[in-house]
DNA sequence: ATAAACTTTCAATAATTATTGAAAGTTTAA
DNA sequence: TTAAACTTTCAATAATTATTGAAAGTTTAT
């Protein structure tokens, strides 16, 4: 596999991937050509090597930067527009993470506190309502509690969990 | 909100949630009708509380029980099939976690391999993309490895791994 | 062996989601 | 101020994904 195989075969995988971290495919493509990149990109680059329109580009980018994921570069003296992604793993890890426990995970938390504390009816059907409906609460509720926590620590999380964790 | 508001309100977030865990609608709906029944249920009356086809329910519940999420119930005198799903919500997050790492987080750590492991021809470009998908690599690599440590354990591992982490 | 009761399959169709491209909008240089 | 260089918007269209329903398949009771 050479340099430009193994380029296709990334993006067009982390692209794929899109759906586990909860983007579309032409945004996980975006972030991974840039993610690559040694420079700045202008959309005109972006649309080229992807081969996507610009409309495309220009949305799914600000969806990028909505997520704090990409910047928006400034080249002196250029009139274009040019774009970078953060490029720590560990920190776009807890951008996402943060992001998507904001945007789908919290919400649905709140449903779940909602729908477990209906009035007990006395029937048995109400009641388990409440008891499943409660502990599942409870476990999304600790499970991103603890996603949260684990990924705002600071540097090299990952390795000083599993050393806490499994040692 | 009464009883049957609150059902539903569960099923159709529960649904809609179904990227989140990576399956879709019509599957996180039947999960959900059965997590909350007490007591196993029919196609028929799967069909007919979800208002869905008898081929999407089939379909769909055979998806559930290749995930190990539901299984068949035979009821003695019963000509029909019943269907129930675990009822345990950390046995289910253990199930969750694992199938997807198996079905999806696997694979990319293998092509992340693949790609970091190319010949390093020297330029700046190759160098780069060797260093970003090998850190990319060992973050899922580690992520994944975690989850199913965590995921694996007995009983309460969600308290049990808050306690050590983080007291 | 047969037929009723039930389940599965899958081509057709519907619903949803992503993408395009051209018009409208914005910024900058002169 | 104007026009060139660039970006954004959004209605139309394409691509993808989910759903239906009826025919084919299977199982069970007699």
């Amino acid at each position: 596999m050479n340099y430009e195989e193994a380029k296709i075969k990334f993006i067009s995988t982390w692209g794929s991937l899109g759906t586990l971290w909860g983007i579309n495919k032409a945004m996980a493509q975006i972030q991974a050509l840039l993610f690559l990149s040694t420079k700045p990109l202008s959309m005109e680059e972006i649309m080229e090597e992807l081969k996507i329109s610009r409309g495309n580009t220009s949305m799914n980018l600000r969806q990028l930067m909505d997520w704090g994921i990409v910047t928006k570069e400034i080249i002196p003296g250029e009139r274009k527009e040019f774009f970078t992604t953060e490029k720590d793993v560990q920190e776009l890890a807890r951008i996402v993470a943060k992001e998507r426990s904001r945007r789908e995970i919290k919400p649905v938390i709140k449903v779940l506190r909602d729908v477990s504390s209906i009035e007990d009816d006395g029937t048995k059907k109400t009641k388990e309502l409440i008891k499943q409906t409660k502990a599942l609460h409870d476990l999304t509720e600790t499970a991103d509690a603890m996603i949260n926590k684990l990924v705002n620590q600071e540097q090299n999380w990952v390795t000083k969990s599993l050393l806490k964790l499994f040692k």
